[in-house]
DNA sequence: GAGAGGGTACGAAAAAAATCGTAATATTTT
DNA sequence: AAAATATTACGATTTTTTTCGTACCCTCTC
């Protein structure tokens, strides 16, 4: 049921929570800028999350859009939460400090972060 | 050459960051804790390790010592890098957030993050 | 030195994930 | 309406990862 979505998969949805919905040729042109990868690959692996349930798709039109049916936020808690103890031996102070080292954080994504840390503080 | 590791070789190789080195029965008892996986399973992916040159290792005696040769950091930041490109989109506040919120952050932590956003602003 | 216990090596099998060819079908173009 | 094009469905294959059985080897004990 709650299956963990593979690597190719998590492609498909982070896309897909961006876009909402998205035909299998949409997403396969995004993917292809990166990756190189043949449309029937695509095409199986987006029928392959919809009969698991990951995805739902409107058919009435023969060029089915597909969209996602698991929430970004319940997934990404469920995936850092496994990625933070297996890579991170579970210390959230480690992966934070990577990810901010290495990504460009704007002045107000820094003041968004603090404004979150006060946040949680004043929670204990 | 520099593969990324698998989901089994990333627990290992957690646990040997933290060992600094151990035998495969050491290993094998820490992961039986959590999961449940045979004798020779772990040996296997150990040795898989090691042919594949992220694990070295002192034959010295009957009962080999494994050690990484893969540094931490470097690790982590490859896997952090693309955990944040799949999974969060590319973004580091969001990845930063929901680490943050499902970890139970120390004051202490809370102070050294603290500390480094300051850094990195600075450094702008 | 025979046997038990604990270790490694090796190969094969099983399971999971990704890839792709081909056929069938619908749509658009000429 | 024929031809070209685009799309889905399906099944098979390939590749990657995980699992495990078995043989073999050392070391220790009796």
């Amino acid at each position: 049921m709650n299956t963990r979505p593979t690597e190719s998969e998590l492609e498909i949805l982070s896309l897909l929570w961006q876009m909402k919905k998205a035909t299998v040729r949409e997403i396969h042109e995004k993917l292809a800028e990166s990756k190189d990868t043949g449309y029937t690959t695509t095409l199986k692996i987006m029928q392959i999350m919809h009969s698991k349930g990951i995805l739902g798709r409107d058919e009435q039109s023969r060029t089915h859009l597909y969209f996602p049916l698991i929430e970004e936020k319940a997934t990404q808690q469920h995936l850092v939460g496994n990625f933070m103890a297996t890579a991170f031996g579970g210390s959230a102070k480690n992966l934070v400090m990577q990810a901010l080292g290495q990504s460009n954080p704007s002045r107000e994504e820094l003041d968004e972060i603090r404004a979150f840390l006060d946040q949680l503080e004043k929670d204990k």
